[in-house]
RNA sequence: GCACGCUUAGCUCAGCUGGUUAGAGCAUCUCGUUUACACCGAGAGGGUCGGGGGUUCGAAUCCCUCAGCGUGCACCA
């Protein structure tokens, strides 16, 4: 075995350890065998560089692709990253700005803006790619997916040529959120709310209209059309269907029909709602609904694409901007005396996410998935799909149900769900797939996969295709089976039904987990429940595990703007991969926002540090001997018995915290016994006891064991010291220890631990004893009763002397009593555990007074707890109706607290 | 407004299906260079588990309620 050296240097270690993995094929689940398991990387957008957000979900990730790995199963890891259309763009457009080209679409034209664009992409992709890797992500290479790239794209062609066919994607003119920065629609989810100071005005449109109405902002009503008031609303029941002609001091006069819908809420500012059917979506729902009653109103759209009033809000307004309008219109009202209040509120604006202006609601021919009507030939909505995955399981299937960790999250989709309305997928940014639809001569939409080459109602050749690009999610929702083709003719489409071809596909769908954050349950997890139940009948994953979103020491998200990012190679720089890696997973909760603070890093390198140096320790110190060798159980001791014993006990815990996703319990269980159990205790014994052989056997075993469990989390360094182990195959895919192993070596009836616990509590006993209370311990009076234990207190005692003196006690002699009869004179007993008192020499005392000041304390303490335990058992019906162990265990309790009562009180009567 | 959470030691958080005298890490205090490790070791102090009520033999854990904080969705015409 090679030594290790005297610090661990992760920065000189983990790009080759990185590089030995990859080169292995271990990665390629074509290399392994046993049951296969498949998770799809969340892609990250390719509009910059990693943050710690991925840095967390890397972790995460991995940590449990790593353990199945070593639990034996074909595990496949697919990386990728996504073009995220709308994101990208405007991350490219600000940098062209800041390089002078104000305007880069109008300047540069489609082809060469999105030039552009590719070059970023593809730079942002190499950076990301090596993030990645610097995470030490177990991911395969060789099927890097990209949601833009061609198989994908394919993928995307063809499951919206089945939606288009199947009349779930439609065109329609409706109202939807417009960002006049970007240029494009966003969808309902792609609007932050942002608080901001607003003004309420409230006024009536002329003097000859008899109700007033409240806005903020007064220049839409430029657009009005109708007046909305509750049915019931006493005060203008009288005017409902009738037409009023007002003169807004446009250009022409509006007419304002008075309708009535129970929509409207009669408390709110005047009762009455002015309808602007063209800039909002509820007014647009009127206006739809007024169709049917043979009432129809008008629709005025008085705000352009750019944010300007067009020429229908009259010559007056046209070509101003809306705060231009708003101004002008709000002095004329007060000019006529129409205006009645004007209130400073509070009002939550939609905002482009992305481009961070607030949004215009226009009217607008756009795209849309329908998840409303049923789908041909299955008498289910998209809607219904999307339910039935996380509750009954698809087609009332339980092994067809999405389990959702924690289940929380479970509510929350489905609230969402039933709030969910038709999905805008079209923008007009550029870079994105293309809407795959052609419109020809005779006014015929074409939906296909590819370019038409004639049109096959009119035979014409001239065809134009649609200049909108899909929204972003359109092809992440299809992320879980289009990263298991592996070229575009994977997938077909006849007959009304998609097929996939490969054997990824086969072998790997559905997933069997999926990790994201909450922030993108909407975005994507529904995305891809919809995609993929709609077009493959199939759950797209079996398992999703939602993680937190990190925020720095003050509980604030990092951004950009906010200036508190950490660049995680800047951590990794200074730490190491493991120690970030440790660090993030320590103490989260699943679903739980956690906290990132560089103790926390320092505190999870400085256990990297103590796992080194226990590797160091014991590759020394085992160097002769022959670790290949079974351990005879017949040399066991206590100490070895009982290290045995956790360590089969870790083992199973490991497993159960794994399979359920507890990864922050699995490390803290592993910490503890790493540093306090095998560190502190075990390795500790193992330099007094004799067994050396056995011992330094045990030590090898132990190690490699916790090397295996610990590498999901820290992989690196744990191979790295495996290889000094020698070993043959990476640590990346060694077996994880099992329970039976240790198991069989110390039988069933285990007393060992016992037997080492009544050692391990003496001596703390003594140090606690000799450190607090001011005694002075070198010469030991123990007195054993015999008559508590049956497992042999004396001879445990005396076989462990060296190892009590040793460790930390400060005690050089100790002295072996049977009996209360022989206790030696000049002594008095200090304390006790386990039924054997310890005795000191009287002069040992330092201080008499603060000792019994102590005692006294301690007395009451345990007086009270025997009165609360001897008022639970007097209680019949907790003798009853508790278990009955449970009884027991509380009777035990009261035996060890009456008995350390009387030694209390004992010591006590010495003292004075 | 609808929905979902959170509130446990000075700080950051665990605590799974109700049964410990409520845990960990960091921080604090005391002591310490002993066969790997000062990025270390030994020991100590520190909490009526947000308030109130209920269910139960038994509640940090289940239910109700109030308060504070947070998140998502919708709306504010």
């Amino acid at each position: 075995m090679k030594e290790l050296s005297k610090n661990y240097l992760p920065q000189e270690v983990e790009d080759a350890i990185y590089i030995s993995w990859k080169k292995s094929g271990f990665f390629d689940p074509n290399n392994l065998s046993g049951e296969p398991y498949s998770v799809m990387m969340p892609p990250p957008n390719v509009t910059g560089v990693l943050h710690l957000g991925h840095a967390l979900e890397n972790t995460i990730m991995d940590a449990n692709v790593r353990y199945k790995r070593m639990c034996g199963k074909k595990v496949l890891l697919v990386p990728g990253t996504d073009h995220a259309a709308v994101a990208t763009q405007a991350k490219v457009e600000r940098i062209l700005m800041e390089r002078g080209i104000m305007d880069p679409r109008k300047e540069l034209g489609r082809e060469k803006l999105l030039e552009e664009i590719r070059t970023f992409a593809e730079q942002s992709k190499k950076t990301i790619i090596s993030q990645v890797e610097k995470m030490g992500t177990s991911c395969d290479w060789s099927r890097l997916a990209y949601t833009f790239d061609d198989t994908r794209s394919s993928a995307v062609n063809i499951v919206f040529k089945k939606m288009f066919d199947d009349g779930l994607i439609y065109r329609g003119y409706r109202v939807v959120n417009w960002s006049v920065k970007g240029q494009s629609t966003c969808s309902d989810d792609e609007l932050e709310h942002v608080e901001r100071p607003a003004k309420l005005y409230t006024f009536t449109y002329s003097h000859n209209f008899p109700i007033a109405i409240a806005t903020t902002r007064p220049e839409t009503k430029l657009g009005d059309t109708a007046v909305a008031v509750h049915p019931d609303d006493k005060r203008y029941q009288q005017y409902i269907g009738k037409t009023f002609t007002v003169d807004v001091g446009a250009e022409k006069p509006l007419s304002i029909k008075v309708i009535a819908s129970i929509d409207v809420d009669p408390t709110f500012g005047t009762g009455a709602l002015g309808v602007t059917p063209a800039h909002s979506a509820i007014d647009f729902d009127m206006y739809e609904k007024q169709k049917n009653t043979g009432e129809p109103i008008d629709l005025i759209q008085v705000i352009d694409t750019n944010g300007k009033m067009t020429s229908a809000a009259g010559k007056n307004y046209a070509g101003l901007t809306v705060e231009e309008a708003r101004t002008k219109f709000v002095a004329w009202l007060k000019e006529q005396n129409l205006m009645q209040n004007e209130e400073d509120v509070m009002q939550n604006v939609g905002t482009s996410d992305r481009f961070k202006d607030i949004v215009e609601a226009l009217p607008m021919t756009q795209w849309f998935v329908d998840v409303h009507k049923k789908i041909p030939g299955k008498n289910k909505t998209l809607k219904e799909l999307m339910i039935d995955s996380v509750t009954t399981g698809l087609h009332g299937n339980t092994n067809e149900k999405i389990t959702i960790t924690p289940d929380k999250f479970s509510k929350i989709y489905i609230n969402w769900i039933n709030n969910l309305r038709d999905w805008c997928i079209s923008r007009q940014v550029w870079w994105g797939h293309r809407i795959p639809v052609w419109y020809c001569e005779c006014k015929k939409m074409i939906a296909d996969t590819s370019a038409p080459t004639k049109c096959p109602y009119c035979a014409s050749t001239n065809l134009t295709q649609d200049d909108d690009t899909l929204d972003t999610w359109f092809s992440s929702g299809l992320w879980t089976f289009s990263t298991l083709m592996r070229s575009p003719q994977d997938i077909t489409y006849s007959d009304s039904t998609i097929t996939i071809h490969s054997t990824d596909f086969k072998t790997f769908h559905p997933s069997s987990w999926m990790q994201m954050g909450h922030e993108i349950l909407f975005f994507w997890m529904a995305r891809m429940i919809l995609m993929t139940t709609y077009a493959l009948d199939q759950i797209p994953f079996k398992d999703v595990y939602i993680h937190g979103i990190l925020r720095d020491e003050k509980g604030n998200k990092f951004s950009k703007s906010a200036g508190n990012n950490v660049d995680p190679l800047e951590v990794i720089e200074k730490y190491g991969t493991d120690a970030l890696r440790l660090s993030l997973i320590s103490g989260i909760a699943p679903g739980n926002d956690s906290k990132y603070y560089e103790e926390k890093v320092i505190g999870a390198r400085n256990f990297i540090s103590k796992l080194w140096n226990i590797s160091r320790f014991i590759i020394q110190k085992t160097q002769d001997t022959d670790t290949s060798k079974n351990i005879s159980t017949e040399n066991l001791t206590v100490f070895d018995r009982m290290i045995l014993e956790k360590m089969r006990d870790l083992t199973q815990d490991i497993t159960c915290d794994m399979d359920a996703y507890r990864f922050a319990q699995a490390v803290e269980k592993l910490h503890f016994f790493t540093w306090l159990e095998f560190a502190d205790w075990y390795i500790e014994v193992t330099k007094f006891e004799n067994n050396t052989d056995t011992k330094n056997m045990i030590l090898h075993m132990i190690l490699e064991d916790i090397l295996a469990l610990w590498h999901p989390f820290i992989p690196f360094i744990t191979e790295e010291i495996w290889q000094h182990l020698q070993k043959e195959r990476p640590l990346l895919i060694s077996p994880l220890p099992t329970k039976n192993k240790y198991e069989s070596l110390i039988g069933e009836n285990n007393t060992g631990s016992q037997q080492a616990n009544v050692i391990k509590e003496l001596i703390t006993t003594v140090r606690a004893m000799t450190k607090e209370q001011n005694i002075t311990a070198k010469d030991l009076h123990i007195l054993i009763d015999d008559t508590q234990r049956t497992f042999g207190p004396k001879e445990l005692v005396s076989a462990h002397e060296e190892i009590i003196k040793k460790l930390r006690t400060g005690v050089s002699t100790i002295t072996l009593i049977t009996s209360r009869n022989h206790t030696p004179d000049n002594t008095i007993s200090a304390t006790t555990c386990h039924g054997i008192t310890i005795f000191i020499p009287l002069d040992g005392l330092i201080d008499t007074a603060a000792e019994k000041k102590k005692k006294e304390v301690e007395l009451t303490e345990v007086c009270a707890y025997i009165a609360t335990l001897e008022k639970k058992l007097s209680n019949e019906q907790f003798v009853q109706n508790a278990p009955e162990h449970v009884v027991a265990t509380e009777r035990e309790k009261l035996q060890n607290a009456q008995h350390r009562e009387q030694e209390i009180r004992t010591y006590i009567t010495h003292l004075e």
